[in-house]
DNA sequence: GATGGTATTAGAACGATTCTAATTTGGTGG
DNA sequence: CCACCAAATTAGAATCGTTCTAATACCATC
């Protein structure tokens, strides 16, 4: 297992091991799933990728295991209500995505000039206690403009 | 009906048109509910309101009629994976959300001091054809905090 | 080896949304 | 006034992601 990925999972096993929840082989192979990619994976797919392993392991068991990982703020989850929700393990903290109307690929938004308005400065002026910010760019991603699938309104619109 | 709701129907039955879209009364009474209210109302509340006119109105109706605003661009999908979703048919541009987490209601964040970063600048960052921004900020509201119902864990992380 | 608590499983239940097929409505031309 | 057509509407079935439930498996401890 890459290092990095290794220090990622660490550190979820110890956020989770500080709940009082125990990190059982099935679990810790969701950690590790989530901290390996940066595509941001459904449910099911983390689940074939955990079958891979452990052939008999159940839905129920990922469903379970991403909701502990929600109650120690190790996972980001990005709701979507026509699909799966997606899940994000590597950056748990709120930022920025941009998601592809046509594919439905969702990556990580990384500009430098861009800067988030803290949720401390919005928690103020709102009289909120914030925990968390989604912020999201809908549109068309490079590789499916070429092949012309951004083109049509329908898609645009979907 | 108010004249600033007046005149927003007024816009949508516009929008609806252009695009060939005839505007039954119906039709009608949903832009109307929509327009009459900064609530971000759910389908299920929509289809109440309908009804009190229109008592046969079916779920159908709204859902469709929700589908020709999003063609015509005149409503703003909020989607939740857990819960229903809410529309907002007032302001059907991109904007910043309050939502609690408690007692989930969904209210515009209006803050003059923050300016969100625009589509076109992101767009010419990332290349992306962006055409919608989602950003919501998720807390418990001021109403909440005061009936002690955001002071536990379970609350937040829910 | 028995006991108790946690983890896990399979499948049922649920709820929002979408789909489908039948019916109704409203306008147009005979 | 009626027949006809297209669009609107309906009720209910189907779908799909998620949550719940009850039974079983696992594992540490006594």
């Amino acid at each position: 297992m890459d290092l990095q990925v290794q220090h990622r999972v660490n550190e979820m096993r110890a956020s989770m091991s500080k709940l009082g929840v125990n990190v059982t082989p099935r679990r810790a192979k969701v950690l590790e799933t989530l901290a390996s990619t940066d595509c941001h994976p459904t449910v099911n797919e983390i689940h074939s990728e955990v079958r891979r392993l452990y052939p008999s392991t159940s839905l129920a068991t990922i469903y379970n295991t991403i909701e502990l990982l929600k109650e120690a703020g190790q996972v980001l989850e990005l709701e979507f209500s026509g699909s799966a929700n997606r899940y994000d393990g590597l950056r748990p903290d709120s930022h920025p995505h941009l998601i592809c109307l046509s594919c439905r690929s969702v990556e990580d938004m990384d500009m430098c000039e861009i800067e988030d308005v803290s949720l401390d400065q919005v928690s103020h002026a709102s009289g909120y206690q914030l925990v968390r910010l989604r912020t999201d760019y809908y549109g068309i991603c490079p590789a499916c403009q070429e092949t012309g699938e951004g083109s049509t309104s329908s898609v645009v619109h979907k």
